[in-house]
DNA sequence: CCTACCGATCGGTAGG
DNA sequence: CCTACCGATCGGTAGG
């Protein structure tokens, strides 16, 4: 409608963010290989080639909306650890920061954790590299705040998968609009992520 | 060959396994919708038919690789937390357990949370319903030991979720054969349950 | 006569 | 940017 009218007008790169914003809402709530490209085309109005204007195909997709969204979880934690200030504040700015991705990007998380298999290798292998770099970041933090005798912490490495799973996982329970608002959330769950840091004093910063 | 000839002799309980444990291991590793029931049978060297026998279609094979494996889960806290001791010891049970479903029914559960849109409306609401009182009886578990001045815990609620997620997640990253025995793993994830649930003193049983 | 299968094929739909 | 269409594939089922 006024929708469809609108995309003529628009940049390249506001069409390009309107296809992957249908293909977003699609893939989240159909999945992947239930939606077809006609389907994300016609929410938009337009025919299936028009897609084909701005992504190489159907993985292309996929890989454009789960790609910066673990690049975002990397640098929200990159960011927070490589901060001045003690290993306890870095670390709750870390998982605030972190928590506020997962959440505020619950659609494309999902997508990626459900849909993996069906990103081509190449954009698996550009992923799985910042995963792999999200998890030495944070057990790097956790190993300093272990030195710096803030965490009580056996094996850094494991509780870094640890406390990434227990942020990543909210995706499948977070409800917007539930009992809490996103912000109290991350603040939440930076907490339960310090006390997974075996932080034992929670001094103010 | 061997595998194909024994296929004929075995029981209907048998074969039936047998089609389930193909399935499982092609579904792990290619995905569902990248598996074809042509797949599965050609791996166990019978035809597509065969699997009919069995099971109603692709999907109900999907159900009976999920489905059971969520009620482990649940079956695992839902033991521990009835047992008579003190609620931190309940806790590290009714975690080191469910860890072990986890970590030894790895292929089920990521297949679970990846093929979730393809269950059948039916089989997905009975799962969820499973899921649903796993975290009623964890949350209920932490409430009882932060009434009993064992866990300093805000939110039994969020804090379920947050621990069941932590566990949860290890079917993304654990490796069998890696550098820790499944059963040292769980004991480790356990202790991490712990910290999260704000157990101050490591007190033995 | 049945159980347990196979060879062949159909309707329907996907990506491109 | 659409209409029209293909090449390929798949789940499910019939007859035997």
């Amino acid at each position: 409608m006024s929708g469809t009218e609108r995309v003529r007008s628009e940049t390249q790169a506001a069409k390009r963010e309107r296809v992957l914003h249908a293909a977003m809402a699609l893939f989240y709530e159909r999945g992947y290989s239930a939606t077809t490209l006609d389907d994300v085309a016609a929410r938009l109005g337009v025919t299936k080639p028009f897609i084909y204007t701005y992504f190489r195909g159907k993985a292309d997709l996929l890989a454009a909306l789960c790609q910066p969204t673990i690049a975002l979880s990397l640098q929200a934690v990159a960011q927070a650890a490589a901060e001045p200030g003690p290993p306890t504040e870095r670390l709750r700015r870390a998982m605030v920061d972190f928590t506020r991705v997962v959440l505020s990007r619950q659609a494309n998380i999902a997508i990626f954790f459900r849909e993996e298999k069906h990103l081509e290798p190449a954009a698996l292998d550009e992923i799985n590299a910042l995963r792999k770099r999200f998890d030495q970041v944070l057990s790097a933090l956790l190993a300093e705040g272990v030195a710096a005798g803030a965490f009580e912490i056996a094996d850094p490495s494991l509780a870094a998968l640890a406390i990434g799973g227990m942020v990543s996982w909210a995706y499948t329970w977070y409800r917007p609009n539930g009992r809490m608002d996103l912000e109290t959330m991350c603040g939440r769950m930076a907490e339960l992520a310090l006390n997974l840091a075996g932080v034992r004093l929670r001094a103010a910063a």
